[in-house]
Formats: structure tokens, C-alpha cells, sequence
DNA sequence: AACAATGTACACAGATCGGTTTACATTGTG
DNA sequence: CACAATGTAAACCGATCTGTGTACATTGTT
């Protein structure tokens, strides 16, 4: 069920999607998902909460393979330019369904940014260990990146190689001028 | 009438507001919108056109004045972080609205598309002028920093400032890196 | 076999959606 | 004054929206 939620809400938007669609493209009933969820709000925020962490995971490296840190912010990007290539790419779903509830309250919108949180505590990571100047400075900047290369791709396809590229500078810039260890 | 378009769907966005509410807002009656407007979606279209161009005004440093480019790339973060301040903001309407369509065909996505390779231009006649390397993928670069601060701002509040440095560190590294004349 | 729980199908409520129709008021022009 | 154009309010169309109420089928447990 959360599934076709999923898939529906974000390749259409949460709007554009009803309960009705939702119920018959998840082959159940409309009462049965309203005795599991108090409304729809709730199965956007369920959503979100369950199908978050699978895409988080997309973007972190293996942790069990040993990457450098470099290698591991890199390799987020990699992924974010094999994933902008499918076509059932419509840019970050975090910040796709946030933005069009326009309602930082909203239960799905605080999922949609603890999510996002996440993505930048595991560049800060990254940063720390690498030992960068202002670790949180960079991780911040590193998900401005990814969030503007998620949205430009949707919009006009492509892009993301770019932010790849400028990740690399700001990462090389930020590493370079820090203290001794370096981060490669 | 477009204005009070422009003020709803930037605002609550497209799908949240339906005609009647417009019209409403508008103190105009339906009938006269579909007069002059063959369809919600070529209101949408037609506010983007002639709203772009007042919100691009805002990131644009007057041309009378005399600036550097740096100066010029770097105002357009710090009206950014003014923008973000303010209660209205909402994120980029270029990006939000492309967004929701969820297809690029759309004409207001095309719009929208439109305004967004203005920025990129921007950037690069900047970039160009400053004897940049890669005119191009500098300014696609700044794009980003720019998009990812506005769905950033607008999703948890702050961080357009974090973009202003990164655009300076990718300015910096571009430019000193290029040919001789630099960008001061 | 009796039972409560759960799910289903389906109609329903009241509101809203994009869009149209009708009948009437206002207006500038000849 | 007559006329055409434009705008208005309001009802209306069929469809869809979130959310319920109801009556029936299925199920596992005792």
C-alpha cells in the first residue's frame, strides 16, 4: 500500500493523487486504508517514513567497503547522476513533497527535512574525519548542491555532472585548506 | 487578475487554488477569466511570463551602475538572502511551479525553463566577461547553489548564506585559475 | 458452530474541481 | 436612441476531492 503511495505520490505529486487512484492502484479497499490511516496527511508522512530510508540509502556508500571520505561524498553524486538519467526521475521526493505542501508544520514536511538532515550530518561526517575547516559549512553547501542539481535535472535534464564537479572544488578547497591530515 | 494569480499560486501553489478562488481574490468574475484565458494551465503559463521577468529584475544588478561581475554573481545570493528572510517566500516559483506540473511539455514549464537559463546566462556573460575557464559549467554551477539555497530556504529556513560563500569559492577557484585578466 | 475482527464493495455526503451557459447590467460609439 | 461589446452574477455540468456509513464476505479463534 505504501508502496503504490509512494510510486504514485511521487511521479505525480501529492495533489494531483487521490485516495480513490491510491486505493484501486494498491488493490484495496478506500475504507481499509482509512481504518489504517487517520487521513491522508498521515499516508503522505507514513510514506515518506518508510520509503525514506531506501533512498538515503541509495546515496551512502556501502559502509561495510572501505571509501575515503572524499570517495564517499563523490560517490553521492554519482548516484544522484545515475538516478536523474531514469525516467522515473522527478527530482528529490523530500523536497518535492515539502514544497508543495508549503507547511514547514506538516507531519510529511518534517519527515521530508529530518531526511534531508540526514544527508548533510553524513557529509558533515565525511568532512570531520577528512578534517575540514568548517566541517558543517561544507556539508551544508555540499546538500545546497545536490538539492539544486535534483531540481535542475527534473526540470531540464542534466546537470547533475556539474554538481559533481563543483562538489569536488568546494570539497578539495575546504580539505586543502584545513588542518594536516588530508582527505584523500 | 495576474498579480492576484501570481500573489495565490506562488504562495499556496497551482494545484491548492482553484479558479473560483481566483477570481474571487481577483474581484473579477470566472466568466471574464475564461474570456480572456482558454485554460487554467495558460493562466499559469501567462503569470510566469510576465512575472519572471519582475523576479529576475530582483537578482540582476542595475546596469547603470558599474560593478564587477563578482560583484554582480555575488548580489544575486545576497538578494537571495534577503528574499529568504521575508515571510512570502516560498522558494524559487520557477522551480515550485515546474515542479508541480510534473511535465516538462507543460507551457508554463517552458516558461519557467525560460527564466531559469536567463540565471545561467547571467551568470555566464559574468563569468565570461571575468575570463572564466568554463563560462558554461560555472554558471550552470552557480545555477544550482541558487536553486538548492531556494528550496533549502524555503523548506527549513536559512542557509542561502552558505551558498553565498560556496558561489565564492567556485567563482575564486574559476577565476584565478583562467586566463590573466582577473575578476575583481 | 458461534464469534469478533478484519476486509470488501458501494453508495453517500458536502465540497470543490475546471469549464460552460444563461440572463442581465454596463459601457462607449454611431 | 440604438447597437454591439464587454463584464457581471449565478446556476449549472460532470467529475473529482477527502472522508463515512452500511451491509456483506472472509478469516482465525474458541
Amino acid at each position: 500500500m505504501l508502496d503504490a503511495a509512494a510510486r504514485l505520490f511521487i511521479r505525480e505529486g501529492v495533489h494531483a493523487v487521490g485516495v480513490d487512484r491510491l486505493a484501486q492502484e494498491a488493490q484495496v479497499s478506500k475504507r481499509s486504508i482509512y481504518q489504517h490511516f487517520e487521513s491522508k496527511d498521515a499516508i503522505v508522512a507514513d510514506m515518506l517514513r518508510v520509503y525514506g530510508p531506501r533512498v538515503v540509502a541509495g546515496y551512502f556508500s556501502d559502509d561495510k567497503e572501505e571509501h575515503s571520505p572524499r570517495e564517499r561524498v563523490l560517490h553521492v553524486y554519482d548516484a544522484l547522476h545515475r538516478a536523474a538519467e531514469a525516467s522515473d526521475f522527478y527530482g528529490c521526493p523530500f523536497v518535492n513533497v515539502a514544497t508543495e505542501l508549503r507547511d514547514r508544520e506538516h507531519p510529511a514536511a518534517q519527515v521530508a527535512q529530518h531526511f534531508k538532515s540526514e544527508l548533510t550530518a553524513y557529509f558533515e561526517r565525511q568532512a570531520e574525519t577528512a578534517g575540514a575547516a568548517s566541517p558543517h559549512v561544507l556539508a551544508v553547501q555540499l546538500t545546497l548542491l545536490f538539492d539544486g542539481a535534483s531540481a535542475s535535472a527534473a526540470l531540464c535534464g542534466g546537470t547533475p555532472l556539474a554538481a559533481r564537479l563543483a562538489a569536488e572544488q568546494l570539497w578539495n578547497a575546504a580539505i586543502t585548506a584545513g588542518p594536516g591530515d588530508d582527505g584523500s
